[in-house]
DNA sequence: TTGTAAGCGTTATCAT
DNA sequence: ATGATAACGCTTACAA
């Protein structure tokens, strides 16, 4: 196992001191002349020397990590996410460090401290809820945090950046009442998730616009993990008064709802019109085509990463971020008029 | 912005000295009297300590970083790989670095130097192919290298992790041969990747087994990215002698290809059987739910990470590892027995 | 049991 | 234009 020349062995193979070949390596550090620079790039190719990154951060710290802390990659929506970021990240030179919390404030705590140890200047994250002061003394230090997709609503100096949630549920909910669906059900987020409530806070909006009564009976609230999805929709199909139509507001649980559906023979859009927030290319793919909130994940991604890397002396002065990116709703074939194929039940 | 205290910091606060301080954070690097060590520990308590890992791996480099370089994370393939590396990376203390190639060789020699400065203990990859050299150095620096889904032959002393793919395709196609299909065809990956491969084997081999003679016409390969998978499908279906099964073996093209195949109106499995390599949640969803090749990814995490961090005392003598993680076919209503629902075309 | 001091590989400040 | 040399924050012999 070869040991890597570190720069002195380069400063002396050259016949120069480390001074100079550390103004090679840093360009516009100090002066040096064309041909010893040549001679030095020479050695530095043939000895095959790298500079080490953690000498490096050691002297003085240049914002080159950052770190993003999920809730779970296997999620598609946050791999997708996880893409874009590491993409949009690495286009400025900086590196992403990857953890998940899977939704446990345990977990997040020890991610939080490998975070704060390895001193990264930014992180992107989809917090738990919990640890509040962690994330205090995090920004005490200067670290960039950007909350995403989610935020907590006892940290309102946090820069947060998310999807038009409301915006989204109020399209998704109208588009329904348009098609003459007055039952119309909705399978959200956690009560405790700014997204689930944002979620909820659309679709009752849309359904007052309607003059269509708020009724908490067609309201479910699910984890992000589990089957909660899948026995809400059991549960709000056995209603004596079934609903025509649904929402699915819960990207996690969207498999697990259709899932029960199939199972269950219900006929889409015949007895229930759908709209799901997902946009995978499967939704594309399945009978019928679904009615989607497409989620552009990718200005999510480029949001975050200029607000974790931005310096902090923007922040002293400015409000915190704010940025909430539109939605579109794409109309497939989930969603038929109320009673198109199948007659209310009475 | 808060400065955060240093080591000499708490050990004045503490009126002990850094070497003390040291061995406190360090258990069994050293002795330290019971009170002195609660003191100390309040100390830390008090300021909010924590030691910066750059310092740390300037002096010893203790395994805590592993490199995950992957072609792209958008795809749920990889993305679930990514989940379960981080999960296994963490489960004995140490952190993940995402990057992508894009399948571009070129950033993935961007992606190796950065790797090489930070002098990362391992990574875990899916290689372009490219770069030989630089992996080399790598591995002859003492970073444990663990190619994975993939591998270079040119490269015979990096471990190796792997689906058992010449298997997978193998089952898949018996299956087909056993319901009586002849022109079978399938989509692999590309020639010069050892996945496209050792798919290919693997259906020649059942072919010839059932008696079928190899037909160029229905083995085509197509790019990991791009619509190469839904051109082949349509240039199948107008062949003059149709096939009348499918194995899609290259699951990043595994939905394009269902797009065509329902954009044209080919009735699965009426018209062609489909054996899919993908174990993703939807594929049970659609109509028909798919026959697919279940890939235990956590399996493959499981090994790549164990490789990872293997210590390379262990590979000077040991000859490189090859592990083949065994699939699973998992018969759905994708597949009929030939001509069951529609009489071959003549 | 505790303290002192020498690195680890860079960068940066002075002199030269 | 170049070269000593002092940090940076931590670990670790070696001394006390």
């Amino acid at each position: 196992m070869l040991k890597q020349p570190t720069i002195r062995d380069v400063a002396s193979a050259a016949g120069v001191s480390v001074a100079v070949v550390s103004r090679v390596l840093n360009p516009g550090s100090g002066p040096v002349a064309p041909l010893t620079r040549e001679q030095v790039l020479k050695v530095i190719d043939d000895l095959g020397y790298h500079p080490r990154t953690a000498a490096r951060e050691l002297k003085h710290q240049p914002p080159t990590t950052l770190g993003l802390l999920l809730a779970d990659v296997a999620n598609p929506f946050f791999a997708r996410l996880a893409d874009h970021v590491v993409n949009e990240a690495d286009a400025r030179g900086i590196q992403v460090l990857l953890m998940t919390t899977q939704e446990d404030s345990q977990l997040e705590t020890q991610r939080l401290t490998t975070l704060l140890e390895r001193r990264v200047s930014g992180i992107i994250a989809t917090p738990t809820g919990e640890n509040l002061d962690f994330w205090s003394k995090l920004i005490k230090v200067g670290t960039q945090v950007v909350f995403v997709d989610r935020s907590i609503p006892e940290l309102p100096e946090v820069d947060e950046v998310r999807l038009d949630n409301k915006g989204s549920a109020y399209a998704a909910t109208s588009h329904l009442c348009a098609m003459g669906h007055r039952r119309i059900a909705i399978i959200s987020g956690p009560d405790k998730t700014t997204t689930g409530r944002d979620r909820i806070q659309g679709y009752v909006q849309a359904l007052l616009e309607a003059g269509i009564a708020r009724d908490e009976e067609l309201i479910r609230s699910s984890e992000f993990r589990g089957t909660g999805g899948a026995d809400a929709i059991s549960a709000l199909m056995s209603l004596p008064e079934r609903p025509t139509a649904l929402v699915v507001a819960n990207t996690a649980q969207v498999t697990g709802v259709l899932r029960r559906l199939t199972h269950s023979n219900v006929a889409i859009p015949g007895e229930l019109s759908v709209v799901v927030f997902d946009d995978s290319p499967w939704t594309e793919l399945i009978t019928p085509p679904l009615t989607i909130i497409r989620q552009p994940i990718e200005m999510l991604a480029r949001h975050s990463v200029t607000l974790a890397l931005a310096t902090s002396l923007r922040r002293e002065s400015a409000q915190p971020a704010r940025i909430a990116v539109r939605t579109e709703l794409v109309k497939r074939s989930s969603v038929a008029p109320v009673g198109a194929m199948l007659e209310p039940l009475s």
